[in-house]
RNA sequence: GCUCCUGUAGCUCAGUUGGUUAGAGCAGUCGACUCAUAAUCGAUUGGUCAAGUGUUCAAGUCACUUCGGGAGCACCA
């Protein structure tokens, strides 16, 4: 099967951060899983450079848009460079083919007659320079004031294009009936029926008195920011457009909760209207707090993912981020819970499970995996991994994978082969214990290796079964299905020679990771 | 204001179509072990399941009411 994968395409009025971040972690861990499970994976990433907003900030700092774009879009580049992410795409909605796109997708909505040109009336404010609803501004006397400035809008009318997105009610609806995945979580899923029970209006897709847009023809306007972002998915694909965005291939799309609406409302159905394929899944993740409120510059209680990174591996910022949070539901970032769950998991359930197993087998039997026969099985498992990924549910599919070591953890305990061997150093259940241990090590390093995979590659390295030079300049896609795949998971061990020196694969973390 | 969701141990949450003494993880306490990255394992404390009324042989599980929390309400990337 063909899986095409994307991550929002970020806006660049301000730089990179950890609410981009998070997106797209998720959608390399994906996109790896689909790779392991031996699927074709294509990725995009990129960014969303139109609108007044940009033209704004670009004039802030005293730069054309074009190279406010460049900077800022430089600048995620070399983020997504340092968390690891392995994109296929990167698309800027500033480019050439994309302009050429977004023209001729314009012009097959139109003759389907679903363009008109309209009257948009607003209240504007000119401190905001941005318009208002009427029932959200302050009345004083007979005049309405902008809630944040306090100053009187003004009446505003502008003749747009308009977009007839109530002809897709209908099909709307149903197409969300027909397919109870498309949406998810299902609570999002709730809001959007929500949405268009209430009854959907037509949308104005072009700004009179902008610049920095794409130019539709035949008038002095540009296509409004979100026209010509969506379709950023399907443009960045380059020359592998049909190859990825067809009947049969899964479009799936992670976003985050705030831009649901453009992307299971006026998405499917702008793509209705030019008679493409719709995507098969859109999921709203949540945001994130830190200390339980909201980030935010002037609260100075960011998360920066460098810093993280920086410090503690970019790969403990991949883990924590779907591991501790249900992807879906808002999650709270604190320096403790930080340090708790990577000590937690990497260090004492699995690396220290995978240390002491080591140092027994080197210890009583040279370290050479024995060959004995085990009861160990791994196919309820691999199940509910699967099952878990499939529904966008990471933190439950790692859960699993956790849940298996610390039954290990159980089980050597009540074995204790340390006592047994000292005793007799060729105790079968002592031994069987080992590599049962080591085994389960190794399934977890497979199920983790698209999200960590230097510690993955690690953890097989300690069980001898490559060298680090084996695994050295390997693609991703390589790595992913032909040294740490799923046939990896019941392939014995047996008369391997482990590492004589394991080699830590995660240090307990001690003191509180850098503040912003 | 309107619509929807939600209120279960200190914290985060499970609790299937209503069915016996309400569960898990973390934190706390006690203990075991000593192979290991002061890690691991066991035991244990702790809840009138927000409150009330009703339906029922039986309600955390359904209905209604009150109180509390959250989300959405369109051009917001």
């Amino acid at each position: 099967m063909v899986f095409y994968i994307t991550t929002p395409l970020f806006y660049v009025n301000d730089l990179p951060h950890i609410g981009s971040a998070y997106p797209t972690i998720a959608c390399d861990f994906f996109a790896g899983h689909m790779l392991q499970r031996g699927e074709e994976v294509a990725f995009l990433t990129g960014t969303d450079e139109h609108g007044q907003k940009i033209e704004k900030a670009a004039k802030e700092a005293s730069k054309t848009p074009i190279e406010h774009c460049d900077y800022i879009a430089d600048e995620f580049q070399k983020l997504w460079e340092i968390l690891g992410i392995n994109y296929d795409y990167f698309v800027r909605t500033s480019n050439q083919e994309h302009y050429k796109f977004v023209t001729e997708f314009f012009k097959k909505v139109e003759a389907n007659g679903d363009i008109y040109k309209g009257k948009y009336n607003g209240l504007y404010c000119s401190h905001c320079e941005d318009f208002w609803l009427e029932k959200d501004l302050k009345e004083d006397g007979d005049k309405l004031l902008c809630p944040t400035h306090k100053k009187p809008v003004e009446e505003y009318q502008q003749e747009n294009y308009f977009f007839a997105l109530t002809k897709y009610q209908d099909r709307l609806e149903k197409y969300i009936n027909d397919n109870p995945d498309f949406i998810s979580p299902d609570y999002r899923k709730n809001e959007v029926m929500g949405w268009i029970k209430d009854g959907l209006r037509d949308f104005p897709i072009s700004r009179a008195n902008l610049d920095w847009g794409i130019p539709i023809e035949g008038s002095d306007q540009v296509t409004y920011v979100w026209f010509d972002a969506l379709l950023g998915y399907i443009s960045g694909l380059g020359t592998d457009k049909e190859k990825y965005w067809n009947d049969k291939s899964k479009v799936v799309h992670i976003i985050g909760k705030d831009i649901l609406r453009f992307h299971a409302v006026y998405w499917p159905a702008m793509l209705m209207s030019a008679g493409y394929p719709l995507p098969h899944r859109v999921f709203g993740h949540g945001f994130l707090t830190k200390d339980g409120m909201k980030m935010g510059k002037t609260l100075g209680n960011i998360i920066d993912p460098v810093a993280l990174s920086e410090k503690y591996g970019a790969e403990a910022l991949r883990f924590y981020l779907l591991r501790d949070i249900v992807f879906g539901r808002d999650g709270d970032y604190t320096d403790e819970g930080f340090i708790e769950r990577l000590n937690s998991d990497l260090a004492n359930n699995l690396g220290n499970l995978l240390n002491r197993a080591l140092k027994l087998i080197n210890k009583y039997n040279d370290g050479i995996i024995p060959d004995l026969s085990s009861k160990q099985n791994f196919d309820s498992l691999h199940q509910q991994f699967i099952g878990e990924i499939d529904k966008l549910n990471p933190y439950f599919a790692l859960e699993a994978v956790f849940k298996m070591l610390d039954a290990t953890n159980v089980e050597i305990n009540s074995v204790e082969p340390w006592r047994a061997l000292k005793i007799e150093a060729s105790n079968e259940a002592a031994l069987l214990s080992l590599v049962d241990a080591l085994n389960a090590c190794k399934v977890a390093a497979v199920y983790l290796a698209p999200l960590t995979p230097q510690l993955s590659k690690q953890i097989f390295i300690n069980l001898g079964i490559y060298q680090a030079s084996d695994l050295e300049k390997l693609e991703r896609q390589d790595l992913l299905q032909n040294y740490l795949g799923f046939d990896q998971i019941n392939k014995s061990i047996a008369g391997i020679k482990v590492l004589e020196e394991p080699v830590g694969i995660f240090q307990r973390l001690e003191k509180a990771p850098v503040a912003a």
